[in-house]
RNA sequence: GGAAGCUUAGCUCAGCUGGUUCAGAGCACCUCGUUUACACCGAGGGGGUCGGGGGUUCGAAUCCCUCAGCUUCCA
């Protein structure tokens, strides 16, 4: 069989994922194997792949091979995240454009639109991680409001709320208008907005004769002067002291305020009185509650205005806001307005600006559990890679607010309280136990009660809180969940898989979600839910900016897998992103993996054609030792290069294993000239030499390694013998001596060619080499590979120099090329010279410090025998060039 | 406003607890080359006073201070 003489990846990755697929050598079940876990970061059921899962997935993928490779038993558990504030925003939509109302087709039918949207829409992300070779165990894939894993958020809810970590309460939330929906603190973006800062003129009630008979104040919110409950002033104002116990009129609506005292208010800013509006502001609401005011809500669900608001009923905030503003002018309450620059929270989600909204939401106590959390990060329990987010994470933990779980929609899990009709509730898992619950509760109040007839006549009045939990709240429970920890907590799969080892995850959602799955993994299982967390970077365009869909910077995944294949495509991802750093994102990254994925393939074409005869003796010892033990360093680097998850680190030292020493070195040594044969020995060595490399090489190129692995030259194959489950290989003997003569060799290779190259000189045209050896190295076993790599036809070994001849200097020994041009004297003197006068200053300087007796009484032993080591290298090398230019 | 981090070749980044000719890698760039594995290639080459300033030290890209610029997180 004949290898084409392109890689064709499109072919390739089909034809092995569907075998890998076919073989099951992605499914995992427990054994007596140690185990090797991840589960994905559940990617959004209403998302499209984006180059962020690209990154993330790839070093998952990596990290999954080879570890199963390595002999553990891999399990990658993929599933989605169900997403409900997005799922729910696109479901709306989609009803929208057919005409239907939300509201209108109530609960149940609305679920039953989601989840067929869900099934149509949601497996996107799982079908276009398989093109990109992502080796998930599918059998596994789980999604976050499957029946199992909503129970396991029902049940973490009630268990919480019993131990009093769950608590009901009004409070300010974020309000999202558009999703109408609270969110947590964690969904507002703030971003600084160009807004105006209007000064409105209150009128005070009976002012003092001779003083002002108004006051001003500043607000960028003029739309909510209808919800002002007082003005408030610094008590140490001097400026309004004549404001004190006074009242003051809301322009339009006439509504009468007090003016209160507070030292909260900064005089410096805006007028220095400050509008008080509870139902409306977290500060205001606080200073609220201080004071004593009422809180009055003039806002819709919507951010339109209500009837409180008496004008401008059913207008949107920002209508509002301007056509109030004409309105304030007209009567002659606004004063002046000025451009101001501010801080605005916008929802996450939908994009709109957040309103602070007064409403009765559901809370976990974050203190107890964060503690726990904490200490595991801080104790090295869950290492965080790279380290330098443990202190980002320590701030947050030490600072961590309480977590606003519920949320006012309707797709992801119900909160499973009950209510009456006269407002008492309950907490229970099923309509049935909240009955009991409340038998209980009212049982206490009256022993008299009938059981059966209360439960009766309460049955029909009761309610299931209408809101659902956030999102989160299901994730966090992820790693548990996904192996039924929570159903059955002494399962096989849970008792092998977890605690699991790596999560690969971006930053982002250090809080929102990792932090949260330790809290859980602690509180509910008493473990960790994995040992280590790789932090990767924002995959940014090469201009350092945000992939967005706005600015249309971001490539499409798939076309990039088409056009340099999954192998390029992951290569190129990986070659820049050392954990954390973000990923300044360049196709030419992928064309790169695509040319290297090209490299193995015609290297792979040369071995592949060579005719072995048995006949032959083996040249090549020299070479095949040397590659030998060139390839178990690289392997002792990459494998310190995965402990500390340098990934790319383990890639570049590959690649170049691969490309340099391999191919550029390896292969020419013994390559054997145009249509000879080779030596069986050397055949059997190098195909030996690319199984190995091509193991090595399958974590980052699963497809092309497969392919070639499978080849006839490796003879036959059985069904399950394939490279994604061959043995990663291990470390074995280096031979020091060897790797330095070589590195000496492959310099007086270079070194030849530079004499060849500099004058011009045709390869095809061999030359002379006379070697004067000055050093210990032993040249003669090399001789074989610098005639071939250098043209070199003959050598011999001089003792003295050899004059006329090129002349330069590996190490410490002396080489000569005698050339049938004449050698240039001058140039050869100013090049020598520029040495020398290089080397005696370097030896000045090593002198120096050898004088230097403070150098001589501080610095270790090994340092001061190893500068006169370098003393005495100079030295011997300054001899020779002046020697050199003697003979000149 | 508070906190953390970053600044090394044109670009993206390595350089561990200060000490070999330590200033590196990949890509890009320049010169030469169509020698049958590969032009998605080969051979060779140029390029940085390690952001500025100061300090500690026998010795600083590496430690300390300070200034400037950038980024992120939190208010």
């Amino acid at each position: 069989m004949s290898l084409s003489t392109k890689y064709n990846p499109q072919e390739t990755e089909n034809k092995w994922y569907s075998y890998w697929m076919e073989k099951r050598f992605f499914h995992s079940e427990p054994d007596e194997r140690e185990p090797y876990t991840i589960v994905i970061p559940p990617p959004n059921v209403t998302g499209v792949l984006h180059m962020g899962h690209m990154l993330n997935n790839t070093i998952q993928d990596v990290l999954i091979r080879k570890a199963r490779m390595q002999g553990k038993n891999a399990c990658w558990v993929p599933g989605t995240d169900h997403a409900s504030i997005a799922t729910e925003a696109k479901v709306v939509a989609m009803l929208k454009e057919k005409g239907i109302n939300k509201k209108d087709i109530g609960r149940e039918e609305f679920l039953k639109y989601a989840w067929e949207w869900k099934e149509k829409y949601g497996g996107i992300i799982l079908e276009q991680l398989k093109k990109l070779g992502a080796s998930c165990d599918w059998d596994r894939t789980r999604f976050t409001m499957e029946e199992d894993l909503s129970e396991a958020v029902i049940d973490s809810f009630i268990h919480l709320y019993k131990k009093g970590w769950i608590y009901r309460g009004i409070r300010m939330v974020n309000w999202d208008p558009a999703g109408k929906t609270a969110v947590s603190d964690e969904e507002v973006i703030r971003k600084e907005v160009n807004q105006k800062l209007y000064y409105i003129k209150y009128k005070i009630v009976n002012a003092e004769a001779g003083k002002s008979d108004h006051l001003v104040v500043a607000t960028t919110r003029p739309e909510t002067i209808m919800a002002d409950a007082a003005i408030c002033i610094n008590p140490n104002d001097e400026r309004f002291a004549h404001l004190k116990g006074k009242k003051v009129y809301v322009p339009l609506v006439n509504h009468e305020i007090p003016v209160i005292e507070d030292e909260y208010v900064d005089m410096e800013f805006g007028t220095g009185c400050l509008k008080v509006t509870p139902a409306h502001d977290l500060n205001d609401y606080e200073l609220g509650v201080k004071h004593k005011l009422p809180a009055t809500d003039i806002l819709n669900d919507d951010g339109t205005l209500n009837e409180l608001a008496v004008i401008l009923v059913g207008e949107d905030r920002f209508v509002a806001r301007k056509k109030i503003a004409k309105m304030l002018e007209e009567a002659g309450h606004l004063e002046k307005v000025e451009d101001y620059k501010s801080q605005v929270g916008f929802s996450e989600r939908t994009d709109v600006p957040i309103e602070p909204k007064l409403s009765m939401q559901w809370f976990v106590k974050m203190k107890e559990m964060a503690q726990p959390a904490l200490d595991d990060v801080l104790n090295g329990e869950v290492n965080l890679i790279p380290n330098k987010f443990e202190n980002t994470y320590r701030h947050w933990m030490e600072n961590v607010r309480d977590w606003n779980i519920s949320r006012q929609l309707w797709w992801g899990q119900q909160i499973p309280a009950w209510y009456d009709d006269k407002g008492d509730w309950v907490v229970a898992k099923t309509k049935e136990e909240a009955l009991e619950e409340f038998w209980k509760k009212k049982h206490l109040e009256d022993a008299n009660t009938d059981k059966a007839g209360f439960l009766a006549q309460l049955a029909p009045f009761i309610k299931q809180d209408e809101d659902v939990m956030d999102t989160w709240f299901s994730s966090w429970l992820w790693p548990i969940s996904v192996f039924d920890g929570f159903k059955n907590p002494d399962n096989k799969d849970f008792n092998y898989y977890y605690p699991t080892n790596d999560l690969v995850t971006a930053p982002e959602i250090l809080f929102f979600w990792v932090a949260r799955m330790i809290m859980a993994g602690r509180e509910f299982t008493g473990k960790k839910p994995f040992t280590n967390v790789y932090l990767t970077g924002i995959v940014r365009d090469k201009l350092g900016r945000k992939m967005s869909k706005s600015l249309g910077n971001s490539p499409d995944p798939i076309g990039l897998i088409e056009q340099y294949g999954a192998d390029g495509v992951r290569v190129g991802m990986l070659m820049s992103s050392p954990a954390g750093n973000d990923l300044m994102f360049d196709e030419a990254y992928c064309e790169q993996g695509r040319n290297f994925a090209s490299k193995i393939w015609n290297a792979f074409r040369l071995v592949k054609g060579w005719e072995a005869d048995t006949s032959l003796a083996n040249p090549n010892e020299q070479a095949i030792a040397w590659f030998e033990s060139r390839f178990n360093e690289a392997l002792t680097e990459i494998e310190h290069n995965f402990k500390q998850y340098r990934l790319s680190e383990a890639l570049m030292a590959t690649y170049k294993l691969v490309w340099d020493d391999f191919c550029a070195w390896y292969l020419e040594m013994v390559k054997p000239a145009y249509q000879q044969p080779i030596d069986a020995a050397t055949k059997a060595a190098t195909v030996n030499f690319f199984e190995q490399i091509l193991k090595l090489l399958h974590p980052f190129m699963p497809f092309i390694t497969e392919e070639l692995y499978h080849d006839e030259i490796f003879g036959e194959r059985t069904a399950m013998d394939c490279c994604i489950v061959a043995d990663y290989p291990v470390i074995g003997a280096i031979n020091e001596t060897l790797l330095k003569e070589a590195e000496l060799v492959k310099g007086l290779i270079s070194e030849i060619r530079n004499v060849r190259n500099s004058r011009q000189i045709s390869p095809k045209e061999s030359l002379e080499l006379s070697i004067k050896v000055n050093s210990e190295t032993n040249y003669t076993n090399w001789l074989a590979n610098v005639y071939k790599l250098a043209n070199v036809s003959k050598a011999d070994f001089v003792s003295d120099k050899l004059v006329g001849a090129a002349a330069f200097m590996v190490g410490k020994d002396e080489f000569f090329i005698p050339l049938s041009q004449n050698v240039d004297v001058d140039a050869e003197r100013e090049r020598l010279t520029k040495e020398l006068e290089y080397l005696q200053g370097f030896l000045k300087s090593v002198d120096a410090k050898l004088a230097n007796e403070r150098f001589v009484q501080n610095a270790k032993p090994e340092i001061i025998a190893n500068e006169r080591n370098k003393k005495a290298d100079a030295e011997s090398k300054i001899a020779i060039i002046q020697d050199s230019l003697a003979a000149l």
